[in-house]
DNA sequence: CCATTTGCCTAAATGGTTTAGGCAAACGGG
DNA sequence: CCCGTTTGCCTAAACCATTTAGGCAAATGG
């Protein structure tokens, strides 16, 4: 039984001093969420998490309750990262302008970050959907439709309909599902926007 | 080395004669479809599609090559199903009366099958996605797009448009992202699918 | 400087995946 | 009808990720 012995003598030869890696909540979830961006959000494993920081497995466990609960964490940062970034591009603008940003802070997301942009997709319990930032992302859709001055329930029609649009068409075209055609993803995605725009114009006025 | 004969014996004791469980990798794949309606599509796994056959895991890897195998199985089978639904769908309609059909297809599978949805988004890798029934998906919408005379490449952007559209709310709405607003999601539905209408008869026109 | 907390450890159980090798039932030609 | 071949499912065992239990030592603070 004299094996922490053994394995203190070797660290000790080797790295000198036993060093603390410095673990937290924090920093796993951070760690994961670049590990999901380079392997994709299912290969995360918290094995795989703790190589990265040359630590042990089960040390993981003093920090997240499990792996479905790393996962959650790191949708739950993807979510709290893409609101930021929507909410920051469509700050001081309206309209079209509003809505194009609002399209291409999503996008921009997913490109470059997919595997965190995956994370997002993750299925929430509704209590952590409702602390998270999910409610945010529809409220900053709410505020590009004031623009359009569409009276309820047609605004929250909107709302679903530009959510799944965007999301939709993400999803699609990192599937691969783009690839057969000649047809470039930038003028289908401006076209798509500008086409968004003009239904919710026409639909303002009835 | 005689763990043949001891298992015979008990088997022969507890169910007669040895009978072959019949599978195959139709077989396999339809038990993983239904197993994936049942428990969602990422809980797929081969220990409990051999468990419903009661049958040794092992027995599985005869029919098919891998679990990803079986889960590709599985996509392959849901996007065919889907094709051919939504192909029957639009059999006889156009315009607005093909939109709402070929929508409702969609919608109403993901109702019905929720895992093989789910297992309709598997990446596939590109000569498997092409030999799929996923070029059908394509060239059903386009069918549908007919009717509202499109040029290229505005045609192609409005294939992606809906496809995306589509798939997006349904992901929604599975994701319970529209269980906080007391808005009935198939008025949003039907909204939506109005409004696509609307849209593509205005680009039509220009 | 000692007591407590904190951080990471070893050890071991559980469960899904996968390969290797074998027996016996089914099958088809002589 | 019998025997060789094929087919179907088996046992056994390795591998890997997850998770819990329990322990040592570094850090912390009175």
């Amino acid at each position: 039984m004299d094996n922490h012995r053994a394995y203190d003598t070797i660290k000790e030869q080797e790295a000198g001093p036993v060093a603390r890696a410095g673990l937290s909540a924090e920093v796993l979830t951070k760690a994961g969420a670049e590990l999901a961006d380079e392997v994709g959000f299912e290969q995360v494993t918290v094995t795989e998490v703790a190589r990265r920081f040359d630590v042990k497995v089960a040390s993981l466990y003093s920090h997240v309750k499990s792996s479905q609960d790393l996962k959650v964490r790191i949708a739950l940062l993807a979510l709290t990262e893409l609101a930021d970034r929507a909410s920051e591009a469509i700050a001081g603008r309206a309209g079209r302008d509003a809505l194009a940003a609002f399209a291409e802070a999503y996008r921009g997301y997913a490109r470059e970050h997919p595997g965190r942009y995956q994370a997002t997709r993750l299925r929430l319990d509704p209590e952590t959907a409702a602390a998270s930032a999910a409610p945010r992302h529809a409220q900053l859709t709410r505020a590009i439709l004031r623009g359009y001055h569409l009276p309820e329930p047609e605004q929250t029609h909107a709302v679903r309909l530009l959510g799944g649009a965007f999301h939709g068409y993400i999803e699609l075209e990192a599937a691969g599902g783009f690839a057969h055609t000649p047809v470039d993803p930038q003028a289908s995605w401006d076209w798509i926007v500008d086409s968004l725009d003009a239904l919710l114009r026409a639909r303002a006025e009835h």
